[in-house]
DNA sequence: ACCTGAACACCGTTCAAGT
DNA sequence: ACCTGAACACCGTTCAAGT
């Protein structure tokens, strides 16, 4: 039964037994997000990957050391669109870019948002670039010591945990059912006991978290998001000023 | 070689026939959440978990209708531990509680920490009181419409993105020679290009995300922590008072 | 150096069958 | 109602072998 799994006599039916794979990590890093952008993070596997490729499946153990390891790539891959611009300007401006940045990076890839929040955090392939880039915006901010280290830290977290939940795959969004059964709850609910809540329903349904039935793809959150930021901006601010941690 | 997958068996000669499984969703939770903890997510399975359970694997699909709800179910059990307190103080003290408990909850199941970040995202089984507790504390704040719409994002956004990465495991974080490659790496900064990161390296090895080899287990961010909830805070002041959005 | 090919030890999930 | 038991269609990864 291993005869629908031999790629080569795919390859060579089509191209003939001069066309050489000519396989490398940018084109199977670029393959693999072609697939996950096409059918999602469930179903990508080695197997579909090397299918793609017209390889055996431990052909891409040549380039790629292991699954997690392609996955990590992947989310590098995606941002090193973060373009770090180096204009001078008011750390404020700076800040919302690289939100801004940061989103576009990740919506080009929805899929892959899931991958971002954990691969991310210690990404020994990303470039400190971006780090360095941070770390400017919140100097300039005039923090430094303890609570540079504590802002840089809470931009990485705001930035990720935004934005990957924004475009997280809701658990059965084909599903129209499910859809309904949201909403359905969300209609059902008692103003006695949730007063705010059944107050706002219309400006909190499906553009809230927890409260909505589609992911960024389809109901965006960018007003959220540009208010976020100010948040965040304002909340450096505020606690900046004296430098002394 | 199905032999070694009879749990009926193994239960058999430690309690004799008459012990029943007596399997319920609970039990079925509180074991897979053992396994996790004790093993992490990347060994947990339905097979193992049944075997922990001494029950064959299909039998946990009575109770649970896929590996994914399940992942739901304990990320429900989790967060259930985040108290909802109703006394009635200044907004900014309960939201304060409101970050520390959560931190807390998550923290005390590390390798479930993954998780929160995708399955909260729209978790039916979640109870409306979280929702209704977080817009009180933000109406308390002063804010309403799409501010306040913008506001509750963003604190879930902050919530999960912050203690999601913190407690996410690192890559190998057995491995001794990953750890020492890291602390290699930023060690052999150039202060030329990386001055900023380069002057601050003390306060930033494994004390900030990307640029750390452990995780919240073994090196809690708290401090950073209850500034990120302080830039939170008062970027939402920042925002408030007027509340036409 | 780069890829094939077979094999190993797993998975999640289905379905019929038992009790 | 609740669980067994077998089976299906997959996985990631290893290792030896080819060229």
């Amino acid at each position: 039964v291993t005869q629908e799994t031999q790629p080569q006599a795919k390859r060579k039916s089509r191209r003939g037994p001069a066309a050489a794979p000519n396989l490398n990590r940018d084109v199977i890093i670029a393959s693999a997000l072609e697939l996950i952008d096409e059918a999602g993070l469930e179903t990508f596997s080695l197997r579909t990957l090397a299918q793609k490729l017209g390889v055996y499946p431990t052909a891409v153990y040549w380039y790629v050391p292991n699954r997690n390891e392609l996955l990590a790539l992947i989310v590098t891959h995606i941002l090193a669109k973060v373009q770090v611009d180096r204009r001078r300007r008011a750390w404020q401006q700076s800040l919302r870019d690289l939100f801004q940045n940061f989103r576009s990076a990740v919506g080009a890839h929805p899929n892959a948002a899931p991958l971002i929040g954990t691969a991310l955090v210690s990404n020994t392939e990303m470039s400190f670039d971006f780090v360095e880039h941070l770390l400017s915006i919140l100097s300039r901010a005039g923090l430094a010591g303890p609570k540079l280290v504590a802002a840089y830290n809470s931009v990485v977290a705001a930035l990720v945990g935004f934005v990957a939940q924004e475009f997280a795959s809701m658990p059965k969004e084909d599903s129209a059912a499910w859809q309904m059964s949201v909403q359905q709850r969300l209609l059902n609910i008692d103003p006695e006991t949730y007063p705010i809540l059944a107050g706002n329903l219309r400006l909190l349904s499906n553009k809230a978290f927890i409260l909505r039935w589609q992911n960024g793809t389809e109901a965006p959150l960018a007003d959220s998001y540009e208010i976020f930021v100010d948040i965040i901006i304002g909340g450096i601010a505020a606690i900046g000023g004296t430098a002394d941690g």
